[in-house]
Order: C-alpha cells, then structure tokens, then sequence
RNA sequence: CGGGGCGUAGCGCAGUUUGGUAGCGCACUUGCAUGGGGUGCAAGGGGUCGAAGGUUCAAAUCCUUUCGUCCCGACCA
C-alpha cells in the first residue's frame, strides 16, 4: 500500500476529550473518529488492526471447532422476556419500538438468541456437543462511557456459545476454549493473565476473566509469586491464617479518644499500628435488621465477597447515622464489638488479633488491651469478607499474593442451565427423554483488545504494534525521491519485490520532508522501518530501523528481503 | 441520577469579568525557498460563537430555558 492511496489521517495536537493513551493515541494516529459518546467511526488504518484481532480469534476458534453464525443485532423483547432480562438489565439495554410499536432492543450479548437457534436446531443428543460464535457488534448503553474504544456504547465482541448433555462435557470444552483464548492473547502478543473471576448475576460455577496487563487498567488482578494462581482481587480468597491468637498481655481499658473516628486518626493518637486496630462497619442486612462487620484496622472490605453472605443486602449498603446511632448508642467512629446486639460477623484475620483497640460504643471512647473470649466471645460467624492485599498467602499455599492492574478483554463463563431451563431448550437424551441442555458462554472484547494493546505497547512517539497487529509490518521511507530519479526508481522497485516477498508494506510515496515521515511511521507504530535515500544508493544499503530500537543499522540494498524475512518469521 | 467543568473554523485554544459586530496556533489551498527528525516566508479559503427565547440602539459576552460533551461519584451488572 502507498500512503498516496492510503491516507494516514494522524495528527499532532492531542484531542482535549482523550485522557488514556489508548484513546489519544488511536485518535492522533488516525485509527478512529468520535462521532458522539461512545460511538466511534473506525478508519482504514484503525479497522486493519482490528481485522488483524478478528483474524487470529477467528483461527483459534475454527481450531477449537466452533462455527460461526451471525446472528441480528436488532432484537424481538419476547426472547429477552422468557428469561426476564428485559425486566433485569436495566437502562444499559438499548430499546426500541419499531413501527407497529412492538418492543426491540439492540443486543448486549445474544444468549437468548443463541438459545433460541439452540432449541429450534438442537433435537438430538446426537447433535452435542456444539460450540457457535459470532463477530458481530454488541450495544450497551453504558451510563458514562468512557477512554474511547475501551468502554463504548457500541464495540466489536466475539462471542461463543457451546451447549451440551452432562457437565462434565461443558468441562471439556470449557478447558478447550480456555486454551483457545490463552492461544489467542499469545498470538495477538500481549502480555495477559487468566484470572479466577466471580460469575456474578450470569451465574454459574466457574469462570475466568482474561486481562491484558497495563498500569491503567480499571481492574486489580491478584497472583502467586510461585504458582499459577491467578484471580480478580474481587473473588481472590484471603486464606484463614494458621495458628491462634497471642496470650493477653494487656489489661482490657476503657480510655478518651476525643475526636477521633477514623482508624488513621486513633492511630496517631495512640501511637500504634492500623493492624493493632479492629474497624467495625455496619451493613443493612435483610428486612430492615443490621449486621457488623469486624476488620483489621489495615484491612478493606471486599463488597463483592460481603454481599454474598446470607442475610447481608445485595447489593451492599451501608447503614446510615441514625441507624447505627439506634444500635450502637454512639456515632460512626467509635463503633466497636463490646456489647453489640446486633448480628457480628469477622473476617478471618480478626480471629487472630490479641491486645487490640476497637470503639467502646460510646462516642469519644475506644478500649485498648482487648482480647477475645476473656474480654468478650469470639463472633460466631467467621467469614472472609477483606479484600487480598500485597504479601498474603496465596490461596493454593504456594507463595504470595502480588498485585497487578488488568484490563479485561475476555471472560469464559459455565452458565449451566440459566438461559436453557427458562427458554425450554432441551434435547431428547440417549434413553428417549427430553432434558435441558448445559451452556457455556465465551467472550473477546475485540475492539477492546485494540486499545488494550495500545495501552501496553506505546511509548512517548506513539503507538508500538506487537507483530500480529500492526496494520503493516514494514514501511518503506524514502528520502527526498521527488528530486532524484534514481531513487525513485530504486524505491519503487524495492516496493515490488517487497510485495513479491509476500511482505506487508506500506511505501510512504508522499512529498513530505523526513522527520515528518518518521514522526507518522513511528506514531502509527509501524514495527519496521526502511530509509533510503541517495546517500545509501551510493554505496548499494538502505538503513533498516526497529520501532522499538534506538539506533539504525546498514543492509544491503540487495539483502534487504532476506533481511527482513529474516525478522518477520 | 447527584456534583463539577467545557461548548468560539477540521483540531487545540484566546476573547466573556467590564456588551460595540471575532482572533491565534496547527491543519487545508497557492507560490517561492528548503530538503535525513513534525522547515521557513508570503498570499489565501473556511466560523448562523451548541440551540431557542429574552434584555439592549447594539450580545460570543448579560438573563432564562434547552441540548451536547468531558471528569468525579452513585446506580446497574
């Protein structure tokens, strides 16, 4: 391709809306257009990266042995009816009428499509199992999107469905699209992790989420220095500490702490430690009673983890001033476990404290030296209910917990029976009876993944494609060839053999100076760059430089194919 | 949904406080020069100042309403 014919669109000032680098880079390297919140046009230059995303995902799913189908993007609200998700989901569902004023929305997600082709196509046990997929356009009317392509209104998603007899087939292809999507990130070049993820409201027992690993990502992800443990810190488990609780050593001791409420502030104020410090947090629980909730002083809540507790509101809320005024006898800031009618419950580590200094449930007062089952009963319900932090055990006993921020483009669900059982699509088994089938659902954010490997490969020039991105792998930059004939003859011919060679190149034909040139190829993150100019022509070399690399090296104007396939294997 | 910011040329912005009929940089067009890291000079084209209503002799500027957009939070999952 010539840059003639294939117009860069990039420019210099970064746009005033864009605050990641994705976003920045994609609009000033010309890979998108906003057109309104959330919605954005993809250019040529920005659609050949995502077709190279779709490429790849559709290799591996062909491989995994799933079909693709297209399915409509514009959907009846009958199919989201029967399993009530037109009620459930909420303001994100785009919905609409069409002109004989019958309800529609622009799909999210298409398990009840799926499951509606499923039970219409699927008689058979015969016929499992199964896996479809789609690449097709999803519509979210998300509350803010936000950070361009990465959290849109509408995006490109690859998503499978596979359906089957018995678990244990699920398993197995849960483990083969597992592998599939590992294969995938591999292949795109990024660096990911497969985490452990909490299934949440899609339900189901086992799911994982995949996260491109960058410093902006919206997600933390939790993993073992030693073993693959991986999970999203929403669902990774803070493991019951071994061992009991040191003997008492100080007296139980009611003492003022004038104005001071907050764990940090009664810190200072008597010079110890937030670990030495229980935080007690009242949560509504069901029909209007309350529950306390006992941390360690340097430990935060996990919502997600708390919420699923019986008796505990989901979703989680916290009790307001009045409320904890009636059960406590005192204000936020000075809660504590002593004398507490209310339901308790602790978080793991809680059991382990001794000496600790917890409110009095008067205002304005704490006890310090206090100490389980001498100066009050251990709670009866010990739950984990923290948030994993840096440095505690791992969950398989194998190392330490370490941190890291995730952005999510893919998560593999188990769904069972949810969207089969509520739509009737079963199947007649091998004893002649009719039974629900058992779903699993896989998804990849493709256009996501465009900004996901921007957000981990970019540096102060601009984008850096790994390999199997990049829109082209090879660009051609001649120096000054409107005022040399030779050289546009050598520049002209070098393109040719390169596109014989099967090579991806964009020849940059433009009449523009060189740092102009560079500045764009690299902006645009071409990952390999050929200079040539008279100069070189003089002495038979063109000069090859690496996107990533600092400095150039010579080659052969004759070598200079086998060079470069040399590089791109 | 609550709080805050911003809407002036394709992009980035000034001008609004104190009303007088719109400007700068980039980009674009043309010419000359330049020619290995976003070059220089000159000439040019392009804007109902988000929209509607009001105040005024006069509104980008003041008032009201409204729409869009971005950020923070909540909600949703």
């Amino acid at each position: 391709m010539r840059t003639s014919q294939f117009p860069l669109n990039t420019v210099k000032e970064t746009p005033a809306d864009a605050e990641i680098a994705s976003h920045q880079l994609m609009i000033r390297a010309g890979l998108i257009r906003k057109l309104a919140a959330g919605l954005y046009t993809w250019l040529p230059l920005g659609l050949r990266v995502m077709r190279r995303v779709e490429k790849i995902t559709r290799a591996e799913m062909e491989k995994a042995g799933a079909l693709e189908v297209l399915m409509p993007a514009l959907q009846p609200a009958e199919l989201w009816q029967e399993t009530g998700r037109w009620e459930q989901y909420g303001p994100e569902l785009a919905r609409l009428k069409d002109r004989h004023d019958r309800d529609f929305c622009l799909g999210p997600t298409h398990e009840e499509i799926i499951t509606d082709l499923a039970r219409n196509e699927i008689k058979s046990y015969k016929q499992l199992p199964i896996t479809y997929y789609q690449i097709q356009t999803k519509f979210r009317d998300e509350i803010r999107p936000r950070f361009g392509i990465m959290r849109s209104r509408e995006f490109i998603m690859k998503d499978a469905y596979s359906f089957h007899l018995n678990q244990a087939s699920l398993q197995e292809t849960y483990e083969v699209m597992y592998q599939a999507y590992s294969n995938i990130f591999n292949h795109l070049g990024l660096k990911f992790r497969a985490v452990i993820a909490d299934s949440g409201s899609i339900g189901g027992a086992v799911s994982h989420e995949f996260h491109v690993l960058a410093e902006s990502g919206e997600d933390a992800i939790a993993f073992s220095t030693v073993s693959d443990y991986a999970a999203n810190i929403e669902k990774a488990e803070a493991v019951m500490p071994g061992g009991s609780p040191k003997a008492a050593s100080a007296e139980l001791t009611l003492i003022d702490t004038p104005n001071q409420h907050s764990i940090e502030e009664v810190c200072r104020f008597l010079n110890i430690a937030p670990a030495q410090c229980l935080k007690t947090l009242i949560v509504k629980g069901e029909e209007d009673a309350l529950v306390a909730l006992l941390l360690r002083g340097d430990h935060e809540l996990n919502t997600i983890k708390a919420e699923k507790i019986d008796g505990i509101a989901s979703p989680l809320a916290f009790a307001n001033d009045e409320e904890i005024s009636l059960a406590c006898n005192c204000k936020p800031g000075s809660i504590g476990p002593i004398g507490l009618t209310i339901r308790i419950i602790a978080d793991r580590s809680v059991a382990l404290m001794s000496d600790f200094v917890c409110g009095a449930n008067q205002d304005g007062k704490h006890y310090t030296g206090v100490n389980w089952e001498r100066d009050l009963p251990l709670p009866a319900q010990i739950e984990d209910i923290r948030t994993v932090v840096e440095g505690d055990i791992c969950p398989d006993g194998q190392g330490k917990i370490t941190l890291a921020r995730g952005i999510e483009v893919g998560h593999i669900f188990q769904l069972g029976t949810k969207y089969s059982a509520a739509m009737k699509a079963g199947v007649v088994n091998e004893a002649g009876k009719n039974q629900i089938i058992i779903m699993g659902c896989y998804g990849i954010g493709i256009s996501r993944v465009v900004a996901a490997a921007i957000e981990q490969n970019h540096d102060e020039k601009g984008i850096i494609w790994p390999s199997n991105l990049a829109p082209f792998q090879v660009a051609i930059c001649p120096m000054n060839m409107h005022k040399s004939a030779r050289l546009k003859d050598a520049s002209e011919k070098l393109y040719q053999d390169m596109l014989n060679a099967g090579i991806d190149v964009l020849f940059d034909d433009r009449k523009v100076r060189a740092g102009f040139m560079f500045s764009d190829m690299e902006l645009i993150g071409i990952p390999h760059c050929i200079v040539i100019g008279d100069r070189g022509l003089d002495s038979g070399t063109v000069e090859y430089k690496a996107r990533t690399a600092q400095g150039n090296e010579e080659v052969a104007f004759a070598d200079i194919i086998d060079f470069l396939k040399a590089k791109l294997i």
